[in-house]
DNA sequence: TGTACATCAGTGAACGCGCGTTCACTGATGTAC
DNA sequence: TGTACATCAGTGAACGCGCGTTCACTGATGTAC
């Protein structure tokens, strides 16, 4: 072998890391495959030893930013409430609506999924059920149906940063992840 | 002229109209000159004749679809609240979660906008900000902070919406749709 | 009203170009003796 | 430990293919007389 199985491991990360940031930035179409192999160092042509199509690392992607979203939300720190209004302040900021490529997977793709294939899809709804569970706990017994709090809140910040992003006017972005965040107090 | 004038006005009409569904069903990316032409039952090489460029299309498709919501939301009868939650029980229904192609183009194609050309951006821009005026006005002086409160709703039931689509699972679609539906009666 | 001519909406072949994919090849790595 | 051989990660040229765009052409329409 050209390079050790140790070094096959690690350009596999290397274009799935790559990977899981252009696609978030540009979008499920956004990423080429020889774009995507010179930023991981290497030719296009060694892309097939990774994996059987475009789609399929496409799928791949997807399962494996979700996961490590999933692990950072449940690697946070603070619990209950405190938490909970931690997290929303960081997922309605200016810095994550600026940094999509290291941000929320669900907010990025969601429109995307929609039109995407079958397995993809599945990955998205598993790390959204995984999402809402975690809500679901912030609000434990605190509030009066937790579940379908969790879900309007997940729509809410999901849809304030989508709105935040796609808006040209930085007053009228501003404003609405300022309303958001302000607005969510009420209901968390 | 192969057609006269007041046919060339119907075929752009035409072909604004397929291109206003297929943007919203597929995405900015997902229609073709070729197969949109044809769709409106011409030859691809007559686009031309009516739009400069693909990208030119595009961003008038976005226009006449946001213009198009925009008449539907202010030509809608019932005021005030009951107005506003007629709306809102349409926007989060499985109706228009199935039918994205007569949609809402903002829950459409927002992650789409934000990657997108200025033009198209602007427009975009100019319909969230008509949306949320008139949100705006169904809170009138009801409540405090309507604004903020309007901002609020539109980002929950995009959100919703968005999610609702893109999730591969007819349960957990449902109750996130009839999950904000039944939260959002707080706020509104 | 009729005639001659210019206009231009729509046609369909042809063009580059980029993209996903294939493939023969290289040479370091892993393995068997 | 050393040698011989098979493996296979990565290379880079080449491939189809679809797509946006161009262009010479057509013939009905609009206009000028």
């Amino acid at each position: 072998m050209a390079r050790s199985q140790a070094e096959k491991a690690e350009s596999r990360a290397r274009i799935l890391e790559i990977a899981g940031a252009e696609l978030r930035a540009r979008g499920l179409d956004g990423i080429g495959v020889a774009d995507l192999m010179s930023a991981a160092g290497m030719t296009h042509g060694g892309f097939y030893k990774h994996f059987e199509s475009r789609e399929n690392l496409v799928e791949e992607v997807l399962a494996h930013v979700m996961a490590e979203a999933d692990a950072q939300l449940y690697a946070r720190e603070r619990k209950g409430r405190a938490g909970l209004m931690e997290y929303i302040d960081w997922y309605l900021s200016q810095e994550h609506r600026d940094g999509p490529e290291a941000g929320c997977p669900i907010a990025a793709l969601a429109t995307d999924v929609a039109r995407a294939g079958e397995g993809t899809r599945t990955a998205f709804t598993r790390g959204v059920g995984r999402f809402v569970d975690w809500l679901t706990d912030r609000f434990g017994s605190r509030r009066d149906r937790p579940r379908e709090r969790a879900m309007t809140l997940l729509s809410a910040i999901v849809g304030g940063l989508v709105l935040a992003r796609a808006v040209n006017d930085p007053k009228i972005s501003e404003e609405i992840l300022s309303s958001v965040r302000r607005q969510l107090r009420m209901i968390a």
